[in-house]
RNA sequence: GCCCCCAUCGUCCAGAGGCCUAGGACGCCGCCCUUUCAAGGCGGAAACGGGGAUUCGAAUUCCCCUGGGGGCACCA
């Protein structure tokens, strides 16, 4: 099996993009074959190198690895399409001569007016084929006089293209609903249908794995191979993906790029799982998976049929699974840096220490990794800024000032500054004041850390160090 | 308008004629645990779009309708 993954480097890679890019993987993976990794930048308007990196970037950080094609090189040449742009003209004029393709004059407006007149009067609206009698010699003749001319692939007539998909099963599209459509534009640049496919039939392509978007241009792709001489490689369409609006996944339903994804604190290894998920299933009703059995048991015609929904809920949640599972030093690894950035500096020893003290505590209650520098920032700054409605919730509350009176003045009596210690001194503290440990343990929570929501908060303490923890308890009470 | 694809809980998937009083996961709602928040445990609400046909028997097969999606460029 040899497979290719082809984007176009004209935008951002998308989820959608690396839910194909997954899905190809997988099927080469399971069957041992090739993932080739071409670039279709024949539209050099619109591509640039930016959205080059970014794709190659993207591919990257989800650990889906490719064994021919850009970057890696390989015997087929380059893969970039705007370096083969010689190879298409052979190919153009071949099927030319052979008669499979014939020269059109007429103009774009004309065209368009046309079409519309079709669409009026509710005929297919494609191209009418009135170039098509023009004689072969005449039309080179006009063309080499300078006439502007494109090249059209002549549809065999009447005529049916039925294929085997490998999602979809057997697809049928009358010839009568496919135009006669452009190979070659008049500035001599190869159309996407004409490029790629050359491209699929020169790498040796076996199974085009692409979106659903592209099902219908499908029997343009097999009628070039044919005229080609080369036998249709096998298709399989995934549905696209949606946003929550069951509308095609856009940028209308926040950023779809998939690098937003990284920076907004999500492993790859989530990713993946969660986006394999998404047409298809593991089967044993197991929704979280190594990528190794993802491969053991991914099957293309297991793939689901119909469109699916992108949930964030349920990437999150999953994120969450994947974040709870890594080992300590990766989890370390992968926050420590986003401390940093937060704080716009490197953490200094006993910072990373206080940190380490605390991390086991806040890898269980995240499930973003960009979570790190929000619970951890009460241990990394001198300041705590209070957030606002934890202060209205619990700091009004009658007991509050008591509370951390008491504490206070116990705490500063506590011999070896540790979480054991310090939670029995402060339960002592609940026991005389008669307080529950809602009462009389948030208003703590809120000093020391600035918010309600924290890490539990004797280790917290414990972290934060003696002198700290008293700084904050007092600077409280200035403020009751 | 024309062509193609699709149709099970809010969402993602199981289900390939009787095993279905339709199963799992996310989310949601209770309860438990608990110093907050998570995590975890237990329980709950929640779906076969409609109509025909085939069959002793249809979520599962066929047809129609409806609904959703995609495509129809000298873009990819």
């Amino acid at each position: 099996m040899r497979a290719r993954f082809a984007p176009s480097p004209t935008g951002y890679l998308h989820v959608g993009s690396a839910r194909t890019a997954l899905f190809n993987w997988l099927a080469v993976r399971n069957a041992g074959g090739e993932l080739v990794l071409r670039s279709d930048d024949t539209d050099r308007e619109r591509g640039s190198e930016e959205y080059y990196r970014d794709v190659i970037d993207g591919l990257r950080w989800l650990g889906l690895d490719w064994d021919e094609g850009i970057e890696v090189g390989g015997p087929h040449g380059s893969y970039r399409q705007s370096e083969r742009l010689t190879r298409y003209g052979e190919v153009a004029e071949e099927l030319r001569k052979a008669g499979s393709a014939y020269l059109c004059f007429c103009t774009p407006d004309e065209l368009s007016a046309r079409r519309d007149e079709a669409r009026a009067a509710g005929r297919p609206p494609g191209y009418d084929g009135r170039c098509r009698t023009i004689e072969p010699t005449a039309a080179s003749e006009r063309r080499d006089s300078g006439e502007a001319a494109v090249l059209r692939l002549a549809i065999p007539r009447p005529g049916e293209t039925v294929f085997e998909d490998i999602v979809r099963g057997e697809v049928a599209f009358d010839h009568a609903n496919v135009e006669d459509f452009v190979l070659m534009r008049s500035n001599g640049s190869p159309t996407y249908h004409l490029a790629s496919t050359i491209d699929d039939v020169d790498f040796a392509i076996t199974h085009v794995i692409r979106g659903e978007d592209l099902l219908s241009s499908t029997p343009k792709h097999i009628l070039i191979a044919l005229a080609m001489g080369a036998e249709p490689p096998q298709y399989a369409h995934l549905s696209l993906l949606m946003g929550p609006d069951g509308k095609k996944l856009s940028k209308r339903h926040g950023d779809t790029a998939l690098h937003a994804y990284r920076a907004g604190g999500f492993l790859p290894e989530a990713f993946v799982n969660y986006v394999a998920l998404l047409g298809w299933n593991f089967g044993d009703d197991e929704s979280v998976f190594t990528r190794d059995e993802m491969v053991a048991r991914f099957d293309l015609s297991d793939v689901q049929k119909n469109p699916a929904i992108f949930d964030n809920e349920k990437l999150e949640w999953m994120n969450g699974v994947y974040i709870r599972d890594l080992a300590f030093d990766d989890f370390l690894a992968r926050t420590e840096p986003l401390l940093e950035a937060d704080l716009g500096r490197p953490l200094e020893d006993a910072e990373r220490d206080a940190y380490r003290e605390i991390a086991p505590l806040i890898q269980e209650r995240m499930r973003l990794l960009t979570e790190a520098p929000e619970q951890a920032r009460f241990l990394l700054v001198d300041e705590v800024s209070y957030d606002p409605a934890s202060w209205e919730k619990v700091m009004t509350k009658p007991d509050s000032r008591r509370a951390v009176e008491a504490a206070t003045t116990r705490l500063e009596a506590v011999e070896e500054w540790a979480t054991d210690p310090i939670e029995g001194t402060l339960r002592e503290m609940l026991a005389e004041l008669q307080l529950n440990a809602r009462k009389g343990l948030q208003p703590l929570r809120v000093a020391a850390t600035g918010s309600s929501v924290s890490p539990p908060l004797f280790e917290s303490l414990a972290a934060l160090g003696r002198e700290a923890s008293l700084k904050r308890l007092r600077g409280v009470l200035e403020r009751l």
